[in-house]
This record gives C-alpha cells, structure tokens and sequence, in this order.
DNA sequence: CATATGTTTCTTATGTATAAAAAACTGGGG
DNA sequence: CCCCAGTTTTTTATACATAAGAAACATATG
C-alpha cells in the first residue's frame, strides 16, 4: 500500500553517489551509505540490491566494487520520488490556485480523493496540515470551506510578517561583532549580487533565495512560532508565483535590490535604516501581492 | 465504526429543550430542532424516535406531543458525548503534562495509539493538528519528537503574545465612541467584576473568561492569524493549569485585576496607559506560568 | 571486541471498509 | 408554492489491513 518513493529517491541519489568514485572503487559500508543518503539501513540494502541487480555494482563478500557508472536515464522520475501526500499538496494548490477557487467553495474530502486520485485519508490528513495557513477552515461534521485566496488573506499575512520581521531586523542593531551570523549576511549578499549579475538567465531561481533571506533575519533569536510562520509564507510564495508569472523577472530584480539595500541597513547596525529598509521591502512585497490577486 | 457522540450530545440537548415546554405542547418541525440543536435533521429525528420509544413524547402525524418531562438521569454521560478526536486530545495532554514527559521524548503513533485505545489513524491526525501548538515536530518517515513544555516554549510564547496583544491593544485609542465593541468591554468589565466579588467559590470560572477577554481585545481589527494563535494560548493554559492548581485562586484573583486595570486604560484611549497596563499584564502572567513549570 | 552484514520485529504511509451523520431528493398537505 | 416529514444518496469519522521503511537484534569476520 505504501509507496516505495523512498527507495526511488535514494536510488536517485545513490546514481550521483557512484558517478563520484570511481570504477573498480569498493563503496563505503551499509552504515556509512545511510548516512550520507539520510535513509535506513533497510532501505540502503534495497538500493544495493537493485544496483547489483543492474549490474552496476559487484557484490563480494564483504564488500561491493563498481563495475560501471550508471546512466542518468536509469533514474526515477521526480514524480514517483514523492510521498503521495507531497503529491497531494501540490494538487491541491493547483486546484486553488490555477482553477482560481472562489471564497466560500465548500471542500469535499470525497471529491478531492477521487480528483487526485488518493484515498480519502491522505486528503484529510492534508487538509488537516494545511489548515494552519489560514485559507481553509473545517465545519464541525462537515467538510472544509476555502476561505479564498483573497486582498484580505494578504493584508493579514502581511500585518504578521511586519511584525515578526521588523522584530528580528532590530535584533541585528545589537547583535555583537564576533556573531557568527554577520559572516552568514556577507554570504547572503554574495549570493544576491551573483543572482543580480545574471538575473536575465537566473531569474527563476529568486524564489528560494528569497525564502532562505528571510529565514537569515529570523535566526538571530529564534522563536518556533516565527519559524512556523515562515513556512507558511515560503509555500503561499512559492505556489501562488508558480503559477502567476507575470513581471516575474522585474519583481525579482526589484526584491533582490531591495533585501540588498536592507543588508546594507542590517550591517549599518543603525535602528532607523534598518526599520526603513526592512518596512520598504515588505510594502513592495505586499504591493505586489496585491496586484496580483486582483 | 464511527461513533455516535453527535447524537448523544443532541439527546442531551434535547432533553434540556423539552424541559423548558409544558406538558402536553406540540415540538417544533424537525427542521427548527435540527437549527435549534445545531445538528442534521437526521440526527434530529434519531433523537426523536428514541424520545418517541422513551415514551417521552407521542408522535402523531405530523405532529409530536411532550408526554412527560425526561429525567436528568437519562442522560448519556459526558465521556460519551465526546468525538475520539477529542478524547485523544485530552488522552495526550494528560500524558503530556501529567506523566511530565521529557524533552526530547520520541512519540510513537503506534504505541500511544494502544496506549489510548484508539485506531492510529486518529492519533496521527491528532498530531498533524497538534503541530502548531509548536510542542511536537514531525521527522520523515519516523515518529514525532516531544521538545518539552519548557521554559523556553513558554517565553517564545510569551513573545508573540505580546507582540499580538500589544498591537491589538493600542488600536483601541482610536476606536470611534460609536463602536459596538466599547459595549462588548462594558460587559467584560461587569463578568469581571462579578467574578471578582465572588472569587472564593468560583475562581475556577477565570480560566474561560481570560480566554473570552483576550479574544474580546483580538477582535478590533481581526486578523486569522491572531486568532489561531489564541487556539494556542487557550488550549496551552487550559490543560496547564487543569493539572496544575498551586495558588489557584490568587494566581486568577490577580489576573481578574490587571484585566481590570486593563479595561480602564482602554478606555482612557490613552496609548501609555494601554501599553503599561497591557505590558504589566503579560510580564506578570508569564511570570506565574514560568514560575509553575519550573 | 568493534564493526559489518544478515534477520527479525516494529512502525509508518497509505488504501479500504463501514456505521453515523449530513445533504439531497420526493411526495404530500396547507 | 413553501414547508414538512419520509426516503435515498453522499460524506465524514473511525477502524482495520498491509507493503515500505526504520529499528532492533543476531551473527560473522577481521
């Protein structure tokens, strides 16, 4: 009943492993493999076994040796690497996103298990999960409704993230000078300057930077409802941009001189620039939300 | 396979419903019960033909007559009117706080499952829902881990606490004259002052009424986000302190008087006083929460 | 005896089943 | 026609089943 994409991605991974050493190398033991792949034991000797099977790899006793490298067209597909209920939340957002689903639409449990194609349980485990990010609400003895995708939805997100943001930015003002975390800055602002540089090509890949920025401010005095609350942005970002493309490469430029100029601030150490930048920032994020959802 | 607390519940009801007609009336449609008990009409007439077969009322056609007044002690017990859903939720924090678990203790559906008594399936979407009370943390495809009622959880709580209340609270200076909520804080002030008078024998009652006057603040400028989060509060404190009664009855006495002081710095519209009574508040009841877990 | 592999046991992820509850449909008065 | 009660259909809450995966235990080998 459970689905083996477990297995799958470690293969996949176990590909990019092998392609590292080299023919007729011996592989590292079981125990090391499971660390480096981040699986168990059990699932190691799965892949091994599908290797030897292959042919890729020699199994002695004692010891596995490569015999050849394998190709990259063995590997699993992306899609069957996926836990079902990762699938399901990505089919979810769509239905939400791209059928553009009214404020109000009463979520059936039963219909979207059999749109997806999953058991009703995973639907209603999802739906429990996704509950916290505001946009559903569950009725007792009932179904869910979609509380939309709405201007009010983003000016509440947006009330929210001000607050913890601007809260975590202050931080910086007093963060002393020894603090491991000015280093993880100076890291950041290479890594915008890079994305500035080839922004035509690279654009795309603003998304997850952007994520891992504001994860960076967050990290000075860490509070496991901020985290939480970044979660929430991260995947309202990155599912609602996904599928709304437009100005993305302008928007991106735009933020990316923006989270540089609140750098700027940040290292400043200096209240005022800090509160400045760091509330610009998150005005143009909030504008450009806005626009388009309306 | 599923249980019927919904009916029993409504039966409860019901009985109390009956007892407030004479002897002898006719019932309201099974439509305006359904509304009335905030249940199906299925559920409704479930209830009606168990009344029915009770001998309590006679049903005629299209109409249904009280024949006598049920006895309270017809009644299905508490427990019984209580999803599993809900049950476990109980069954864990009992665990939780009474059984003093440990931080970093691993929580296994499984085991909790029999030790509970319920499927699996309900204790895992117990846990999915119980994630964002930040006390638990799922790891892929392996149990969850318990990370502790500590005193950090308490002050990172404390921490959005204020940061939410504060804002809340300020905008009550600008709340126009004509507002409906400055009648809403009237009658706030009156349960609080009638809780007040009779505190020897009621201060268990506090607890409900902190949370209604907290939600009460909230509801100015109303965002889902705080209102999530006081789920968090309410449920944190409510089983906290279920299980934990030492100094019970100053502890709320003097909560029942910073709410006071709170409510006349709202309405002075005075954003010092607002921010020195709201503070004072906080500051002191997390104080007695950190003290009581210590 | 420490570490690696082989084996067994337990847990999680996911599907299916079913009673209870909700919702939709239906025919009949007022 | 609108509301009401009877009936049927659909959905939800909960239990149970099982393959995949993790963990624990056992044995072997240097």
């Amino acid at each position: 009943m459970r689905t083996d994409t477990t297995f799958k991605r470690a293969f996949n991974d176990m590909i990019d492993l092998l392609r590292t050493l080299d023919l007729g190398a011996e592989l590292p033991s079981e125990n090391a493999l499971r660390a480096q792949l981040g699986v168990s034991r059990t699932t190691v000797r799965k892949v091994l076994a599908s290797m030897s099977a292959r042919g890729v790899i020699v199994s002695e006793v004692h010891r596995r040796i490569i015999r050849e490298h394998p190709q990259q067209i063995e590997r699993y597909p992306k899609e069957e690497t996926l836990a079902i209920s990762e699938q399901v939340e990505t089919s979810f957002m769509e239905w939400m996103l791209r059928d553009n689903a009214c404020p109000g639409t009463e979520i059936n449990e039963a219909e979207l298990a059999r749109k997806f194609g999953v058991a009703t349980t995973i639907v209603r485990e999802f739906l429990n999960r996704f509950q916290k990010y505001g946009l559903i609400e569950k009725r007792q003895n009932a179904g869910w409704v979609f509380k939309g995708f709405t201007a009010n939805f983003a000016l509440e997100l947006f009330e929210i993230r001000e607050m913890f943001e601007m809260r975590s930015a202050r931080l910086f003002a007093s963060l002393p000078d020894g603090s491991p975390i000015w280093k993880q800055v100076r890291a950041m602002r290479a890594a915008h300057l890079e994305l500035l540089a080839d922004i035509d090509a690279r654009f795309q890949d603003f998304s997850e930077l952007d994520s891992r920025f504001h994860r960076l401010i967050a990290v000075v005095a860490p509070n496991r409802f901020i985290e939480s609350f970044q979660d929430v942005i991260a995947i309202i970002f990155h599912y609602h941009y996904q599928w709304n493309k437009r100005d993305e490469r302008t928007r991106n430029e735009v933020a990316i001189r923006e989270h540089l100029a609140l750098i700027d601030a940040l290292e400043s150490r200096n209240i005022a620039s800090i509160d400045q930048a760091c509330r610009a920032h998150l005005t143009s994020a909030r504008e450009t939300l806005l626009r388009s959802i309306a």
